[in-house]
DNA sequence: AGGATAGAGGACTAATTCTGTCCTGTATAT
DNA sequence: ATATACAGGACAGAATTAGTCCTCTATCCT
């Protein structure tokens, strides 16, 4: 199984909790750590180690002091899963030896012909990833048999 | 960074040897583990680890037996890179609350609003994936310098 | 038939990576 | 001045992965 780590998961759920919070319907609201752990039901020092990840990735902005806190950089809509995922574990990229880690050691590179046709593969993944943003992440999810204007339950009575 | 186990990458290096060597141009050719270890520079015991997963996932099959090995069970062209890493790794999907997985015991999960959306994203994520084939993979792998038509060294002299 | 080859299946150890937590230092608003 | 809140790094425990090995079964060749 291709694994996202867990810390790019929760960055999803903290900063959709952001996204969708009322005080940040006109942008730029600030949550301190501990008030996203409670509205998003992350660990509070999980989201710490998160937020700085996500700062220094310049997905969210920080404030120091006093009523400071994090912010989203810029709006949902421009925030793409790839940008946040990016921030918390590191440039995107399946395998280790795409995009000149000569120095790795591979034992196999000598007969590996394999690797710069990754590149394509690592391009799709980046699209998928990118064609996603927060802002649809954020959209509260539908069950299926409920999508395309079928009735609910309520309505059929 | 989103990862593939090496055990993927492996799979897709000693797979495109398969696909490579002149003994498989007609088709249907065997090579026992001992043979692959050695033309594509994977440790033997982990090729054999490898097959076996190739083997039941349907990707290669198998030949017991003196002058018995393994073979690409269709051509290269509809084996894709899905295939190999589902064989490999199991179910291709990012996070673990993708799929009725209600037992995981997960406990963000009532606050947790973004479920249904990661089908998105591994949807988009296997279409990469399905989209690339292990022919394509073992095409020899061209610098940029030299594609398209660009005339090489020799000829420029 | 008998021996040699080669895969099937599973168990197990070591290494790596990830997770989650804590501590100290610095900036800011009241 | 002081309390709040982020910045940065260090660290121990847990979980996963990697890699190896052993035994059993099927098939081919002599």
């Amino acid at each position: 199984m291709i694994r996202l780590s867990k810390l790019s998961d929760y960055a999803i759920v903290v900063l959709t909790t952001m996204a969708r919070d009322p005080a940040n319907h006109c942008g730029g609201a600030t949550f301190p750590c501990g008030l996203l752990a409670q509205k998003s039901g992350v660990p509070e020092p999980t989201v710490a180690k998160l937020m700085k990840l996500l700062a220094k990735g310049g997905v969210v902005t920080s404030q120091r002091g006093m009523s400071g806190g994090y912010g989203l950089a810029r709006g949902a809509s421009d925030i793409s899963v790839a940008d946040i995922i990016a921030a918390v574990e590191g440039p995107i990229s399946l395998t280790e030896c795409v995009g000149g880690h000569d120095d790795t050691g591979c034992q196999v590179e000598r007969l590996c012909a394999v690797r710069g046709n990754w590149d394509r593969i690592n391009t799709a993944l980046v699209g998928a990833l990118s064609s996603v943003s927060l802002a649809e992440m954020a959209e509260p999810f539908i069950p299926a048999a409920y999508r395309d204007g079928v009735p609910r339950i309520k309505e059929i009575a």
